[in-house]
DNA sequence: ATTATCTATAGATCTATAGATAATGC
DNA sequence: ATTATCTATAGATCTATAGATAATGC
């Protein structure tokens, strides 16, 4: 087990060969442990034990805990954002509103799926609540109109009466049920299909414009890297 | 404003009258306290002061601070086990599967509204997840189960493939949006309305089979204090 | 010289226990 | 006598800061 030589004082307990930046080996161990133990009982004590520093060696990196959880959640919700930015453009030319909801549906659960840690758990922490995090606050809600609008978009007649806002509450909860069910065992692709498919159900689309919506989708995703 | 006399030494800030015992205080403070900011960033001090009493003396009733949280999720768990059980036993003589299912959805999710608090709030923090809680995760498993057997049994014969565990995963998580809606406005009976009938959307049901399970559930509440 | 760590610690908690006290109830 | 509170506090934290130290890099 050979160590990785850097600049500044070494370390307590020695790293073993690994160009991982210190911040980024933080992050990693407050993301697991957020989201096993929540964040109020999360000390950062334990985060430096698990990188192998001591306690305060935290604060060169960061200046306070929640500027760590901050960091966490805008690396857990942009990468759904900009999913959702890129398949939104491609309607109604390219992809139905139907298809592009199974798409975005599909590039979001796979966001929370392979992500390391279950780090969507982190949008239910109450801590999350709170003013410190009002930019994350803003980028989720992005994200809820864009279901909101694709499901409008897609919805059969009978749903003319569902407002766009609710529905994006129903879609974005029913994509994030992903969340649960990493918390009681890996999700499979099945799980995946299983949650895009019922966005399109909860539209009050019938079983032959879900198939072809996730076609549509299916399609979208091979030709290009959506 | 005039106080109660009870046995005991007097409170450091003496009650307006009321009938409420200590006990019921101080879980109410609780769950107001824990559901809003946390259960580990909830301290003793926040809740005695909000019933009135010092920090020292909740001890008096409840043991530890786990013993509080234990039971709220056990109080508010419970009232939907029991709709269940009472509304499972009318399948199929008295109401399809369907119509029960419906029915179901309803009653929790007016279980979860009209609890003082956000009290669903609870079953996401990641404390419970601990041992302690161990008879509320079997309460809340059983719950889900329902929702898995009246599920596989209403669903559409698209739906054959998907086990029970996972639409019982798909269609709890789907009544619990309302907790989720709960935090940031007064969910109404449409919402009520549109989360049933997506529970059975989401079971693969068209619109007129959506529409009868409603009535059939209508009419079982009408009936029988269901 | 700069960087990234370390040690030590201030100051502010937090939970839970021990024992005193002020009511009611018999 | 019993009940429900109070005061006081032990003992164990926790976050964040100050200043020292041991590397690399120039």
């Amino acid at each position: 087990m050979s160590t990785v030589s850097r600049a500044g004082r070494p370390r307590h307990r020695p790293e073993s060969a690994s160009e991982v930046p210190a911040r980024a080996q933080i992050l990693d161990a407050a993301a697991a442990l957020f989201t096993e133990r929540g964040f109020a009982a999360t000390t950062t004590r334990m985060i430096a034990e698990q990188v192998g520093i001591r306690q305060a060696s935290l604060y060169y990196h960061f200046a306070t805990k929640d500027e760590l959880l901050g960091e966490l959640l805008a690396a857990s919700v942009r990468p759904s954002l900009r999913a959702v930015g890129r398949i939104e453009a491609l309607v109604p030319e390219q992809v139905s509103a139907a298809g592009a909801l199974y798409a975005v549906a599909v590039a979001d659960v796979d966001t929370l799926v392979s992500a390391p840690h279950n780090i969507g758990t982190l949008y239910l922490l109450p801590e999350v609540r709170g003013e410190p995090f009002a930019q994350f606050h803003r980028e989720r809600r992005q994200l809820q109109d864009a279901y909101g609008r694709l499901g409008r978009a897609a919805a059969a007649p009978a749903l003319a009466g569902t407002p766009a806002d609710r529905l994006g509450e129903l879609l974005i909860q029913l994509v994030e049920v992903v969340i649960q069910i990493r918390r009681t065992r890996e999700p499979t692709a099945d799980d995946t299909d299983a949650i895009a498919a019922g966005c399109l159900r909860l539209c009050g689309l019938g079983e032959q414009a879900v198939a072809s919506a996730a076609q549509e989708a299916g399609a979208l995703a091979t030709s290009r890297d959506v």
